[in-house]
DNA sequence: CCAGAATGTTTCTAACTTGAATGTTTCTAG
DNA sequence: CTAGAAACATTCAAGTTAGAAACATTCTGG
């Protein structure tokens, strides 16, 4: 009586509790790798995303973080020399980060430490590619 | 020349990117919920995960975080009266956790809000089934 | 042109989380 | 039995994070 069978809900919170054990492995994994590294795994993740020059804001949309941890984790980088902040070419309030040459090397450097033993190596490409689009659902447009 | 086209691994750092974007956004969720109640996220989690009696480190495991975490977690909601720590039956070491009348009937409160506007409601629920099965393999048994 | 709203970044604080070290209890091999 | 290894929980210190407040710049409607 005090719980009316729901198992709609139940599930969605197995759900919930999957996808946050998942982004833990795959935290943890970036830590490991990253340590390896003398990275943060933040840190790392930062250095991951940076394909290309891009703001803060872009960086810490990328990164699923608030801009203000953007922020810290863009000043441990720069002091290391793999990250500068530039002024933005068309927009004064913002900054175009851009890896150092140093940085770009550091981050193939960890590319390839991350795909190796990565924690969704038991999913076949299609298993993987299929997990790719429920996920790409299930998060709303920008 | 600088990136020997991998897809595959590429296709893998996207996805580590979408799993974690998902479980920020759940976790953004929980917190805005919990907070309605006077409960951080964290606290909220547990309680969620409190399905009945466990010890510390089960309920660590199933928050996907460090047991001492756990500790510190349960001590916020033991000083609200919501949870106690109790002998356990068989094994001196541990401690087994109960919630009080009061948390029952918070942690009602809790999964109502919880499942209301959830951020897995994009999916229909034959996705939220596939999701879970790739999720479940993808994550290697306990 | 101008005032106000909106946006990009940073600062600051409080809270959260991890990892190592410690104390207690249980298990196991000799 | 009993000594050492292993497991449970906690404490502590250090690092990380979100959120609110503040500053500078850009955008928008009058």
């Amino acid at each position: 009586m005090t719980t009316p069978p729901e198992p709609r809900a139940i599930a969605e919170r197995e759900l919930c509790g999957l996808v946050n054990a998942l982004a833990q492995r795959i935290a943890e994994h970036i830590r490991t790798r990253a340590g390896a590294l003398g990275l943060t795994a933040a840190q790392a993740t930062a250095l991951r995303e940076m394909t290309g020059p891009m703001t803060m804001r872009e960086l810490a949309g990328r990164m699923s973080c608030e801009p203000s941890n953007a922020t810290f984790v863009i000043d441990k980088l720069e002091k290391q020399g793999l990250v500068e902040r530039r002024a933005h070419p068309t927009d004064r309030r913002a900054k175009h980060l851009v890896l150092t040459a140093e940085g770009g090397e550091l981050r193939e450097r960890l590319l390839a430490l991350l795909t190796e033993g990565s924690p969704l190596a038991g999913l076949a490409p299609e298993q993987q590619r299929a997990l790719q689009d429920l996920l790409e659902q299930a998060i709303p447009r920008d």
